[in-house]
RNA sequence: GGCCCCGUAGUUCAAAGGAUAGAACAACAGCCUUCUAAGCUGUGGAUCUAGGUUCGAUUCCUAGCGGGGUCACCA
C-alpha cells in the first residue's frame, strides 16, 4: 500500500497540496479506494471543503495506476486500476520499517500452588502475541515470566496440606490438586481466622529456608510449575527467561534496607516499611511486613533491577491485570523516588468474569482452563468426525486440537484489551462468525483449491489484467493494509486489532469464493491471476494467526 | 468518599474529530447435480442524559446517571 500512498501524494504535491497528506479508505468501496480530505487545505486557501475537493479534482489527471479522480463532498476519491493496485499489493515488497528496541515482555506471572483459569489464559494469550507483534515490527524481545513460587498464597497451601492431607497425596495430577488444596485452605481460613498467625508462621519458616518446610516447598513447586508447562506447551508458549520470586526476596530485602537509608521508605505503624506517596495521589505503599516477611512489592524491586542491569534492555512491559495498575504506579512512582528514569510499561488488561460474578479461588465459582478446553475440544471432535469420516482418529483429534485452541485464544484476543470479558461456554462453543474457526477455515479452503490446482502458481505481472472485478479489488485493497494494521497493533499492544483484521480478511475473501469461481474462471489469465490473489491471501492469514500465536490446519 | 476502566442494535464488539454509525451472534426468509454450507445472500434493529469546544462529536472537555474495579501488612 505504501507504494501506492506514495504515488498519490505526489500526484497531490503537484496539485498543490502542502504538509502532511493522510490518506484513508473511503467508508464503502463503490466510492473508491483512497480519499483525501480536503479540510485543512480549505482552511489554508479560505475556501469550503466541497469546493477545494472539487478544484483538486480537477487539476488531477488520470494516471496508469489511477483511472479516476473524483470529489464527494469534502473529498478527493481516487479509483485505482485492479490490475496495476494488484501489481504493487500483491508483487511488491514493502520494506519493513524496524523499531529496533530491546524490550522485555514479562507476562502469565502465575502463582504456583494455585490453579490456572481463564483468567490467566487471557493473560497467556495477550503475552504471546504482544512477544510476536514487537518482534514482526523489528524489536528484539525477551518473553518472560515471573512465577510466583513463594509468599502468603504458598504459605496458606502448605499450612493446609500439612494439617489435613498429608497422607492422601494423589499419585496423578498433583499439580492441580495442590491448587484445589489452596482453594481448601482459603474456605477453612475463613472459617477460622484465628490461623492467619499460623500461616505468617509458615511464611516465616519458608523465607528462612526451615527444612522440613522446603522440602515440603520444592515438591508442591515442581509439581505446580510442570503442570504449568504442560498448559503453555499445549497453548505454544515460549519463554527465553523464567523469573522466580523467591530468587528476588533477598536482593528485594537489601533494597528495602537502602530505601530505609535514604529516607524515601520509612517505617509505618505496626512497623511495616512503608513508602508514603500520599502526595503524589497514590496512598501508603507497603514494602515489607512488620514481621520482615517480604511482600510482592519487596521482590519486584529486585526484579526490576535485574531485568535493566543483567539483561540491559531499553524498555520493560509488564502484562496485569488492570486490578493491579494502582500497586504498579505506586512501584514505579518508589522507583521514579529511588532515582531510576526507565521506561516501564504497564500493560493492563481488564479481568474475565463469568455472568454469575467475578471468578474468585476463594468462592470456588472458577473455570479452569483445562474444563473449558476439554469441552471445546470434546465438542469439535464430534464436528470433525461429523464432516470426515474416512480420517483417521489421530487426524481428526489434531484437527480438532488446533482448532479448539484457535477458538479459544481467538476469543480471548477479539476483545480490546480494556473490555471486561464476561466468558460464556456458549461463546467458547460457537465456531461460526468472528471466530479462529472460521479464519482458520478459509485457509483450508484456499489450501483446497491449491491442492486441487496441483502446481506451483505461475507469478507473475502479465496474469494479473485478469483482475477486474470488485471483489477482487476489494481483497487486494485489504491485502494492502496489513503492514500498517501489523504496525498500529503492535505500538498499541493491541492484538484485537489484528484478530479484527484476519476476520474482516476472511469475510472479504469468502465474499469473492461465493462470487467468482477459481479454478473454473472464464480463462486461463483470470484463473491464473485469482490463483496468485488466494495464495496470498492465505499467505496473509497465516501470518496474521502467527502473530495472534493461533496454529492453522491445512484442511478442516 | 478518592482514584482507574467502561456505557453504541436483544447480546458481544467496530468506527486515529469527518462521508449514509459497521460487523458477529441471536431472530426471520432464501442458497449445496459446480472449487469445503464451520460458507454465502436478504430482512428488521443502536450512539446513557445535559451542557460546552468545533465548519463538523460515538470520538475531546465538564457535570450527572448507570455498571465494574481499586484504595497498609493479599497477589
Amino acid at each position: 500500500m505504501d507504494f501506492i500512498k506514495d504515488e498519490l501524494i505526489k500526484l497531490l504535491k503537484t496539485a498543490g497540496v502542502a504538509g502532511e497528506i493522510d490518506l484513508s479508505a473511503p467508508p464503502k468501496s463503490e466510492m473508491g479506494d483512497l480519499a483525501y480530505a480536503c479540510f485543512e487545505t480549505a482552511k489554508k486557501q479560505g475556501i469550503n471543503p466541497a469546493e477545494a475537493a472539487k478544484v483538486l479534482a480537477q487539476k488531477i489527471t488520470p494516471t496508469t495506476l489511477v483511472e479516476k479522480i473524483e470529489a464527494i463532498g469534502p473529498y478527493v476519491n481516487f479509483h485505482l486500476n485492479t490490475a496495476q493496485a494488484a501489481k504493487l499489493i500483491l508483487l511488491k515488497k514493502e520494506k519493513k520499517q524496524k523499531t529496533g528496541k530491546k524490550i522485555m515482555v514479562e507476562y502469565s506471572q502465575p502463582n504456583t500452588h494455585k490453579e490456572f483459569h481463564v483468567g490467566h489464559l487471557r493473560n497467556a494469550c495477550i503475552g504471546a502475541a504482544v512477544v510476536k507483534m514487537l518482534k514482526e515490527t523489528g524489536n528484539k524481545v525477551i518473553a518472560a515470566n515471573y512465577i510466583g513460587d513463594i509468599g502468603a498464597h504458598v504459605a496458606k497451601c502448605l499450612w493446609y496440606v500439612k494439617r489435613h492431607k498429608m497422607n492422601d497425596w494423589p499419585k496423578e495430577n498433583l499439580g492441580s490438586w495442590i491448587g484445589k488444596m489452596y482453594t481448601e485452605s482459603v474456605a477453612e481460613l475463613e472459617k477460622n481466622p484465628d490461623a492467619k498467625s499460623e500461616i505468617d508462621g509458615v511464611q516465616r519458616k519458608l523465607e528462612s529456608r526451615d527444612r522440613e518446610w522446603s522440602k515440603l516447598w520444592e515438591k508442591t513447586r515442581k509439581a505446580s510449575l510442570d503442570e504449568f508447562k504442560r498448559i503453555y506447551k499445549l497453548l505454544g508458549n515460549e519463554f527465553d527467561v523464567w523469573f522466580f520470586e523467591s530468587e528476588e526476596e533477598n536482593r528485594g530485602k537489601e533494597m528495602v534496607q537502602e530505601l530505609l537509608k535514604k529516607g524515601i521508605a520509612k517505617i509505618g505503624e505496626g512497623g511495616a516499611v512503608i513508602v508514603d506517596l500520599s502526595q503524589y495521589g497514590l496512598d501508603i505503599f507497603l514494602l515489607l511486613k512488620s514481621d520482615g516477611s517480604t511482600l510482592y512489592a519487596t521482590k519486584d524491586l529486585a526484579l526490576a533491577e535485574k531485568k535493566f542491569k543483567k539483561y540491559k534492555i531499553d524498555e520493560s512491559v509488564v502484562i496485569i491485570d488492570t486490578r493491579q495498575v494502582f500497586y504498579f504506579k505506586q512501584l514505579f512512582k518508589t522507583l521514579e523516588l529511588a532515582g531510576w528514569k526507565k521506561k516501564f510499561i504497564c500493560l493492563a488488561y481488564e479481568f474475565v468474569r463469568l455472568p454469575e460474578g467475578a471468578m474468585s479461588s476463594r468462592r470456588g465459582n472458577v473455570v479452569l482452563f483445562e474444563d473449558i478446553y476439554n469441552e471445546v475440544f470434546s465438542a469439535l471432535q464430534s464436528e470433525v468426525a461429523s464432516r470426515h469420516n474416512d480420517w483417521k482418529p489421530a487426524k481428526r483429534d489434531e484437527t480438532a486440537r488446533a482448532l479448539a485452541l484457535s477458538a479459544i485464544k481467538f476469543g480471548m484476543l477479539k476483545h480490546p484489551i480494556d473490555k471486561v470479558i464476561e466468558f460464556e461456554v456458549k461463546e467458547a462453543m460457537s465456531f461460526d462468525g468472528y471466530t479462529g474457526p472460521y479464519v482458520l477455515y478459509t485457509i483450508a479452503r484456499i489450501n483446497s483449491i491449491m491442492k486441487k490446482f496441483g502446481k506451483k502458481v505461475p507469478v507473475a505481472e502479465k496474469y494479473l489484467s485478469g483482475l477486474v472485478k470488485g471483489e477482487e479489488k476489494n481483497l487486494i485493497m485489504k491485502i494492502g493494509q496489513f503492514n500498517q494494521v501489523i504496525k498500529s497493533a503492535a505500538d498499541g499492544f493491541d492484538p484485537s486489532a489484528l484478530a479484527r483484521y484476519s476476520f474482516d480478511l476472511a469475510k472479504i475473501f469468502n465474499d469473492f469464493y461465493g462470487k467468482c469461481g477459481i479454478l473454473n474462471a472464464d480463462d486461463a489469465g483470470q484463473k491464473t491471476a485469482r490463483l496468485i490473489l488466494c495464495d496470498r491471501v492465505r499467505e496473509t492469514l497465516g501470518k496474521a494467526a502467527e502473530l495472534l500465536n493461533i496454529g492453522t490446519v491445512e484442511e478442516m
